[in-house]
RNA sequence: CGGGGUGUAGCGUAGUCCGGUCAUCGCGCCAGUUUUGGGAACUGGAGGUCGCAGGUUCGAAUCCUGCCACCCCGACCA
């Protein structure tokens, strides 16, 4: 166990937090709900930003930017999407600082700059988006559009916690315009495919895939899909959504095309996103009481050397053995670190490199060396085994691709241990303090969900789109149901 | 925005009730020596407007007033 670092069963928040910053990801900032990611936070980020790009222009996607700022009056323009975020945003109404006024130190607003039209700091940025694709479309010859952009947004939070909610925030927000409603939800359905793959192949993080409840869906969607992870003190996680956003924007701001026919008609959307939050999904997926466990394909480093000799000449031979194996690792594109500094002892290291999760530890001692033999540690369950020095990348090779596996399989059966099927409102309300995942049957009626959520806090993840129909009756009034739906608490 | 709590070195803390060599200790940091197979030991050293601003007093980390920041619990949320 780490050194004065609380288990996740002391206190799992605290160990969240804790975690974070003692194994480098972030740190909270200067500024009110804005954290700082660090080198080694931002790398993980990097590399779920590559494996995601690749994805988004596999299918057909294209990358662009647009403003960080949008007028006031774009916002209005659809009603529901307005009511979802006025409540959190940003305003910009200046342009200038001058002098304070009354002589005292400091800068004050110019009033003589005030801005005619305020700006709102994009929340998400449909509205702008929207208002920009009515110029690139006129015809169906100019469908579909399939753009995605990498972004900050800025919402408001009362209370935030690193990665999982914080003011400012990094993600991708993917925006389509299509001829046919049928394209655009299928193009709803590929992207949260691409999530649901990239959750469960990169991340090793088992999701559920579904549709929101209409209590829990995007402000302006029609429908809104989502994957759900479940985290390890039982609550569930939104890890990415996916939007079929009807006409709505399409009418909000006027695009329309010229159809085959010769027919005017408005254009389908869809948006999608992930954010970095998916960190804060990561930490919570894997890690245990020694820190951080990343999967191999998200480790900045997947293997750390560790040298351990005492005399020059042993030095010289751990080093020799030690720059044979990277070179073997690095054609294998394998990243790897060597620690040879000499300020820290072996065992300072390897609690460190245990702390960040690095999946795979090699340690090359001159004692062992004499029999050709070198150690080699799996961070996942911190097994140790001696190996031959000769061969081992390739065995080091495997045993990443067997860690990455283990971890998606631990949280599966994490996951299905604590998903459980319910069927009365009094059995309900003693399962949902256990946390977990409850198939219950729902009304579907928005006014029961919210009653639910009032007397237990829980509310419906998702409605999972692989499940089999099954009559029964709802959970709290009783009343005809067909399939059972997702209830848990959430992050 | 409601309820609770905390501000002393980079981090964690003692001291605050009872004003007077009180600025304490640990970790970390720097230098040196010995060490190196699961967070090394010793010696020496650097580092502070005691959250900020007023006030009371001969004297304030300590008492009073105001402000600010952060944390936890609620409402909100990717």
């Amino acid at each position: 166990m780490a050194k004065n670092f609380v288990t996740r069963q002391e206190n799992y928040s605290e160990w969240y937090n804790e975690l974070v910053v003692r194994a480098d990801l972030a740190e909270n900032s200067a500024v009110r709900g804005c954290m700082v990611i660090k080198p080694y936070g931002y790398a993980i980020w990097e590399k779920m930003q590559a494996a995601l790009d690749k994805m988004f222009k596999e299918t057909g996607h294209q990358n662009a930017y647009f403003p960080l700022f949008i007028p006031k009056s774009y916002f209005e323009k659809e009603a529901e999407h307005v009511e979802g975020f006025a409540k959190e945003c940003a305003i910009v109404t200046h342009h200038r600082l001058k002098p304070k006024s009354d002589g005292s130190p400091g800068l004050e607003p110019d009033p003589s700059a005030k801005l005619e039209e305020e700006l709102i700091v994009r929340p998400t940025s449909e509205t702008i988006i929207w208002d920009t694709y009515r110029g690139w479309i006129q015809s169906y010859r100019d469908l579909p559009i399939l753009c995605n952009q990498w972004a900050n947004v800025v919402r408001w939070e009362m209370r935030t916690r690193m990665f999982l909610r914080t003011a400012e925030f990094l993600w991708q927000e993917g925006h389509t315009a299509h001829a046919t409603k049928e394209e655009a939800i299928e193009e709803t359905e590929k992207m949260l495919n691409v999530y649901a793959y990239f959750a469960e192949k990169h991340m090793a993080m088992p999701v559920l895939k579904g549709t929101k409840s209409p209590n829990e869906r995007f402000a302006g969607a029609l429908d809104t899909y989502c994957i759900e992870a479940m985290m390890q003190d039982g609550k569930a996680l939104q890890a990415g959504t996916s939007h079929f956003l009807g006409q709505n924007f399409a009418k909000a701001f006027d695009v329309k095309f010229l159809s085959k026919e010769n027919k005017l008609e408005y254009v389908w959307a869809t948006s999608w996103g992930v954010s970095t939050r998916l960190m804060g999904a990561l930490i919570m997926c894997h890690s245990d009481d020694h820190g951080l466990v990343l999967p191999p394909m998200l480790a900045p480093i997947q293997v750390v050397i560790i040298p351990i000799y005492k005399t020059p000449e042993q030095k010289e031979k751990v080093n020799q053995e030690a720059q044979n194996i990277i070179k073997e690792l690095k054609e294998m594109n394998i990243s790897v670190k060597y620690d040879d500094r000499e300020e820290y002892k072996p065992g300072w290291k390897f609690n460190e490199y245990e702390f960040k999760g690095v999946p795979v530890r090699i340690t090359i001692g001159a004692r062992d060396l004499e029999q050709g033999l070198i150690e080699i540690a799996r961070r996942d369950t911190l097994e140790k085994e001696s190996i031959s020095n000769v061969g081992a990348s390739q065995k080091i090779k495997t045993l990443l691709d067997d860690v990455q596996e283990n971890l998606y399989n631990k949280a599966l059966s994490y996951r299905e241990d604590n998903t459980r099927k319910v069927d009365s409102w009094e059995e309900f309300m003693v399962e949902i303090e256990k946390g977990g995942f409850l198939l219950c049957h729902w009304d579907g009626t928005p006014e029961t969900e919210e009653k639910i959520k009032e007397l237990s806090k829980a509310t419906i993840r998702c409605i999972p789109l692989e499940t089999e129909k099954e009559e029964g009756k709802c959970i709290l009034t009783g009343k005809p149901s067909s399939r059972r739906v997702v209830f848990a608490r959430a992050y």
